[in-house]
DNA sequence: GTCAAGTGAGAAAAGGTTTTCTCATACAAT
DNA sequence: ATTGTATGAGAAAACCTTTTCTCACTTGAC
C-alpha cells in the first residue's frame, strides 16, 4: 500500500514537468491526472470508468468520484483508434434547400444524440468530385455509417456507395441493389388526401401535379386515380405556385362543371391553387376544397386558408434511418429492402369538414 | 543491402499471419501495408508520403506510387491522436428551420472542404440540456473548433461557450466578450433598400417590420428614418405574410396620401403587402414598388411580381467564419471584435425601375 | 589509408485509451 | 504448515501515425 500511494504521489509530479517541456497543450485531462489523483494505475481507473474488470468497490467508486471532479472527458480519438467506433456518421444530401434534409437530419440526431453519436453534415449539390472528397474525408475519419438523402426518390446521389466498408442507408433516395431503403409510402399519402376529399363530400377532384417523369409524382397520380376514377383530369406541370396557379385557369376556362375539390402535388401548387381561386371569386373551402403535399410550414401555414396537406413525416424516417445505420455499424443484422413509412394527414382550413383543434 | 531486402520481405507474410489470427476488420489498408508491399520500414513509409524526411527520390516515388495502388488513406484518428488537430469542426444552431444556418452551413463547408476539414451539425432547440449534451460530445470528438449560429443577432446560444479550450466563432447570433462575430450589417442593407427606392423616384416610402424588440428591426428601421426622413410611419408587427397584409390595409384605409413604395422587414412581409395591393387593385411596381429583406428564394421568387430585396450574404459569411475559426485552431493570430459583412440589393421585378437581366 | 561529412533508412517513442495477462496478497481448506 | 482459490490491481500490448534519434554506409578530401 505504502509503495503505490508514493508512486501515486511522485507520477503527478513528473507528469506537470513533462507536459511543460513539451509545450503540449495544458488543461487537457487524461486518464493519466486521474489515475494519478486517484493513487491508482491507468489501467485501473480505465477499468473503474468503464465498469469493467474486478477491483474493489470502494476503489471503482473513489474513482469515478475523482474523474468527476477534476472533469474528466475520455478522448473519443484514442478511443475511437482502439474501438474502430468513432460514434460518428455522415449524412450525404443533394438537397441544397434543406427542404428535405432538414427534418431528415433533425430525426437522425434526435435518435443518434442519446447513443454519443455526432454528425457530419455534407451538401454536396450533384456535383461528383464534391461528393467524392467529402466521402474520402468521411472514410478517413472514420464515419461508423453512412446515410445518404436527396430530394428525389427516384434519383440516385452523383457518387457510388455500394462498395464501401461502412454501412450505408438510404433515405428518400434511390439506394442501391441489397441496401437499406426508407422511403415515404407515397401511394398512400396520396390516398388518404383524396379519401379525405371523398369523406366530407367531394365528388369532382381534380389533381395539380408536378412533372411526370418524378416516381412520386407517378405514385400519387396512380393511388389518386384508384380512389377518386377518371372523372377528372390529372393535370402535369412544375412544382410552382404559378404552375398552380396557371392550372386552376385552364380548369376553369374550360367548359362544362368545375372541380369541387384539387389534390394538389406539394403545398406550392397548391397554394398557387387557392390563390387562383380567390382571385376567381371561388370560395376556398366553401365551393372548392384544396389539399396540398409536403406540410411544408413556411407555405403551408401560411396560405390563405392554411392548407390542408400530406405530411411524409420526414423526421420519422431520419430516426429510422438513424438507428438502422447504428445497427448496422454494430454488426446487428438488418434485412436489407425498402421500407415505406405512412404519411400523416394535417388538417388545417383549406378543404372544410373536420377542422384542426386550435 | 542485402539484410534489409531480407527483412522487407519477411516481414509482410509476419505481419499478414498477425493479421488473420487477430481477426480484425480485413482490407482495412494502413500504413503497415503500405510498407511492406514498397519494402521499406513504417517511418520510411511515412516520410515518403509526407514528403518529409530524408530519403532516394526514387524510394518516394514508389511509396507513394503504391500507396496510391493499394488505395491507402490515412486514418485520421491516428493522425489526429498525435497531432492534436481533428480536421473537424461543430456549427450549433437553434435555428430548425434552416432558412439561416443552411446557408452560413454552405459557406463554412464550403472554405474548408479544401482544407480537409469536416463540420459536425447540432441542431439544438433552444434546450440548454440538448445544447450541452451536444457540445460535449463535440469536445470529446476533439473538434477543432466550435461555429455558433442562429437566427437572430441579438439573442444568445442557451449555452455557454466562453471558455472551451476550443475557438468558438460567432455567425448571425450574439457572441460574448473578446469573441470574434460575423454579422451581416443591416444597417446598411437597409440603406441600400430605401436608397434604390429613392433612386427610381419613390418619395413616400412607408415602413412595415417585425417586431421592435429584435436589434435587427431598429437597425433598419433606423436606417429607413436617416434616409427616407420621417414623412411616413413605420410599423410594427410580426414576421409573417398576414402582418404585410394587414398593414397594408391599415395603411390604405388612412385618409390622405398612399404610399408609393412600401421597404418590408423581411420577403414574407413583403410577400403579404404585394398580395393585398393586388387585392385593392394597386399596381406593383407601377404604383407602389415593394422591397424585401432577406432573399429567401422560395419566398421572393415565387411572389408575383418576384420581390426585390436584400441579400444578407449568409454563405459569405459561413465562409468567412469558417475560414477564421480555421485560422484560430491553427494559433494564428485573429483579432476579436464584431466583423459586419454587407448586403447586396437582388433586384427582381417589384419596385420597378432597372430590371433585373434574365 | 584515415577521417569527416553527408546520405538513406530504420528503431523507438509518443499520443490516450482499452484489454488481456500476470502477479501479489489474503484467506480458507487440507 | 502447505496448497489452492479468490480477489484486487498493475504491466504491457494494441490501435495507427508522425517524428526524433540513431545507425550504417558512401563519398570526397587530406
Amino acid at each position: 500500500m505504502t509503495e503505490r500511494l508514493v508512486k501515486a504521489f511522485l507520477k503527478p509530479i513528473q507528469k506537470e514537468e513533462g507536459l511543460n517541456i513539451s509545450g503540449g497543450k495544458r488543461g487537457r485531462i487524461t486518464i493519466h491526472e486521474v489515475a494519478s489523483a486517484a493513487g491508482v494505475s491507468i489501467s485501473t481507473a480505465s477499468k473503474a470508468l468503464n465498469d469493467t474488470g474486478r477491483m474493489g468497490a470502494e476503489t471503482r467508486e473513489r474513482v469515478k468520484r475523482i474523474a468527476g471532479e477534476i472533469g474528466y472527458r475520455p478522448n473519443a480519438l484514442a478511443r475511437g483508434l482502439l474501438s474502430k467506433r468513432s460514434f460518428t456518421i455522415g449524412l450525404l444530401t443533394n438537397d441544397t434547400y434543406g427542404r428535405f434534409t432538414l427534418p431528415v437530419m433533425a430525426g437522425i440526431s434526435d435518435a443518434l444524440v442519446d447513443h454519443g453519436v455526432s454528425v457530419f453534415l455534407c451538401a454536396i449539390e450533384d456535383d461528383p468530385a464534391l461528393a467524392q472528397i467529402h466521402v474520402d474525408a468521411m472514410l478517413d475519419k472514420q464515419v461508423d455509417g453512412i446515410i445518404a438523402t436527396g430530394k428525389r426518390l427516384d434519383r440516385r446521389l452523383p457518387v457510388d456507395l455500394s462498395n464501401l466498408h461502412v454501412p450505408v442507408v438510404y433515405a428518400f433516395t434511390e439506394g442501391t441493389q441489397n441496401s437499406v431503403t426508407f422511403r415515404s409510402d407515397d401511394e398512400q399519402g396520396a390516398r388518404l388526401a383524396v379519401e379525405w376529399l371523398a369523406t366530407i363530400g367531394r365528388r369532382r377532384i381534380a389533381h395539380i401535379t408536378g412533372p411526370g417523369d418524378f416516381f412520386s409524382v407517378r405514385e400519387r397520380a396512380g393511388a389518386y386515380h384508384q380512389v377518386a376514377g377518371h372523372r377528372e383530369p390529372v393535370l402535369y406541370g412544375v412544382w410552382s405556385e404559378s404552375w398552380g396557379h396557371e392550372a386552376v385557369e385552364q380548369l376553369w376556362k374550360r367548359p362544362g362543371e368545375k372541380p369541387d375539390a384539387l389534390f394538389c402535388g406539394n403545398d406550392q401548387i397548391a397554394r398557387g391553387a387557392v390563390d387562383a381561386l380567390r382571385e376567381r371569386g371561388v370560395k376556398v373551402p366553401q365551393d372548392v376544397s384544396v389539399i396540398g403535399f409536403d406540410n411544408w410550414e413556411i407555405v403551408a401555414a401560411q396560405t390563405r386558408p392554411p392548407l390542408t396537406t400530406v405530411d411524409m413525416e420526414l423526421k420519422e424516417l431520419g430516426r429510422q434511418a438513424g438507428l438502422t445505420v447504428l445497427a448496422l455499424a454494430e454488426g446487428r443484422p438488418v434485412e436489407p429492402g425498402v421500407r415505406k413509412l405512412p404519411c400523416r394527414l394535417v388538417i388545417r382550413r383549406s378543404c372544410g369538414g373536420r377542422t384542426p383543434p386550435e
